[in-house]
RNA sequence: GCAGCAUUGGAGAAGUGGCUUAACUCAUUGCCCUCUCAAGGCAACAUUCACGGGUUCGAAUCCCGUAUGCUGUACCA
């Protein structure tokens, strides 16, 4: 009887950026993973590129992943005991016995060649139409004269995986099944740097293993690099987690998104400041390459964790899609209470150089107004300025023309005579109004709206009239009307 | 090149041999509402599942081949 293993997984971000769309993505189905089978999410550091890991990367990794309400139960900063360190820096001396317990036992071996030699293998490889690099094995049976000679040149001796030959490794995928690959397909590759930093495949496989990581689930770029792991769980006689290869994210020329991507934003936090909820891109992500059999689209954390089952990942590419995102945040933005919303939105509107002074009552008002026109909090902020910022509003000819007709300053002139007397800004005050003026003028419709949005706002749409009333004040009202 | 993975409408996709006249959602288009924009409501949108063969009474679903795309192929992770 297999013994039942409290289920563990992982999200271990390189702190060589700040959080992006695939990154939180992959640890969205790993929390879910684990809290679907009521177990841990670790969040770990793979920080072995100490030449691209940069400030602040490291904290934006995991704060905004909370932020998305992706929670770890143990990570750098909530550490157990039993499996700290967390980062992979602070035990660089594990890798290395690990390493050279594998040299001991003839798995592994020195590597003295140099990067020119390697570079020159490499073109000799190439020019025989081979570009998958191969190393040749120059180092594999060095006798202890060949490495002290080495050693007094100078060189440092990288530590390389001595793949088996003619063996096929093969693993169940969770989302794509049964995958094999040849073992005479891999070179040897490094295991230990000559810095005696480990490279990513040794050091992931160490971690895994002395942390308990039970399945994997991460990006399809990994899959090819499974078979180098399995080998290493096998020269170690270890059990090797379940591995799930999700689709990865791609843009709109179906290439995997790239930081250097410019169409589209990349980093959560870059969604957080344009005002998207939490909720909503946790949502949006889940949906990235993920469906459930009824069809729902929308679901609380709760809910996707209830629904998530791994064999429904997608296993071809999903594209990004910033007008659904956009559509599922606006929705989000409709359904949160009217407290939920003011404390969210309040900052956005504060933005408008001319509305952060309005009292906190007009602030709210405001607020109610754009609940159902926006997508995200930002959007407030630049349809706020268009309205209180006039100066900067341009009439176009044809709307000049329309407003030099009689029948327009007719209408303008009956506003001004009437709105002075105007005791509310609410709608029905606002339809009283107009229908007063309507009577008395026999202008209706365009006609008699039209001329004074345009006088008010110099825009020929936007939001409704008594809005604009209500947003502007009586003394801007009179102001913009005489002018 | 080699290896792996994939291929259903503009996008996400459901679909696991007959219930499919290919679900659902976004986008798009049209209509309604309306001074306008947005929101909302209604409707339209794949005779067909990359292509070519095969298996079968029956195929998007199974098999073979081809094409295309993606990922990987580092002392990056």
């Amino acid at each position: 009887m297999e013994e039942i293993k409290k289920v563990r997984v992982r999200y271990a971000p390189s702190p060589t950026g700040y959080l992006h769309i695939g990154g939180a993505r992959s640890a969205l189905f790993n929390y879910l993973y684990a809290k679907k089978y009521h177990g841990d999410f670790v969040f770990r550091i793979e920080d072995t590129d100490i030449e691209r890991n940069i400030e602040g990367a490291e904290y934006s990794q995991l704060h905004d992943l909370i932020w998305l309400g992706i929670i770890p139960d143990e990570s750098i900063e909530k550490p157990n005991p039993k499996y700290a360190p967390y980062r992979q820096m602070e035990k660089l001396a594990l890798y290395q016995k690990y390493a050279h317990e594998l040299v001991e036992k003839g798995y592994a071996y020195e590597c003295y060649c140099t990067e020119e030699e390697l570079a020159e293998m490499k073109e000799n490889q190439y020019a025989n139409g081979i570009k998958a690099f191969k190393y040749n094995r120059h180092c594999l049976n060095l006798t202890n004269e060949e490495k002290e000679k080495y050693i007094k040149e100078g060189r440092k001796p990288v530590i390389r995986l001595k793949m088996e030959k003619g063996v096929t490794f093969k693993f169940h995928d969770l989302v794509r099944g049964d995958v094999s690959f040849l073992s005479d397909d891999i070179g040897d590759f490094v295991i230990l740097k000559s810095n005696g930093i480990p490279t990513y495949n040794f050091a992931v496989v160490i971690d895994d293993h002395i942390m308990d990581i039970t399945h994997v689930l991460r990006g399809e770029e990994h899959l090819s690099n499974t078979p180098k792991q399995l080998q290493i769980y096998k020269y170690f006689g270890w059990e090797p987690p379940k591995f799930g290869h999700m689709t990865i994210i791609v843009n709109e020329n179906g290439k995997k998104l790239s930081k250097r991507d410019n169409n589209i934003l990349q980093f959560m936090s870059q969604y957080r400041d344009l005002g998207y909820l939490p909720e909503a891109i946790f949502n949006f992500l889940f949906l990235l390459g993920y469906t459930s059999s009824d069809s729902k689209e929308f679901f609380t954390k709760e809910e996707a964790i209830e629904n998530f089952d791994p064999s429904r990942l997608s296993s071809s590419p999903s594209m990004f899609d910033n007008k659904k995102l956009k559509y599922i945040n606006s929705t989000y933005i409709k359904h949160l209470d009217d407290e939920k919303y003011f404390e969210f939105i309040l900052p956005f509107i504060k933005k408008s150089a001319k509305a952060k002074d309005f009292d906190e009552n007009l602030l709210k008002e405001i607020a109610l107004i754009y609940k159902n026109e926006i997508a995200y909090g930002e959007e407030i902020t630049s349809l706020l300025d268009e309205i209180l910022d006039y100066d900067k509003n341009q009439l176009t000819d044809e709307e000049k023309e329309f407003l030099n007709l009689d029948s327009s300053k007719l209408a303008i002139s009956k506003f001004k005579e009437k709105v002075i007397s105007l005791k509310s800004f609410d709608k029905d005050s606002v339809k009283e109004l107009f229908l007063s003026v309507q009577k008395e003028t026999s202008l209706k419709g365009k006609n008699l709206y039209m001329p004074i949005r345009l006088k008010l706002t110099k825009m020929s749409h936007g939001i409704e009239m008594h809005n604009i009333l209500k947003i502007l004040g009586m003394e801007e009202i009179l102001k913009r009307i005489d002018l």
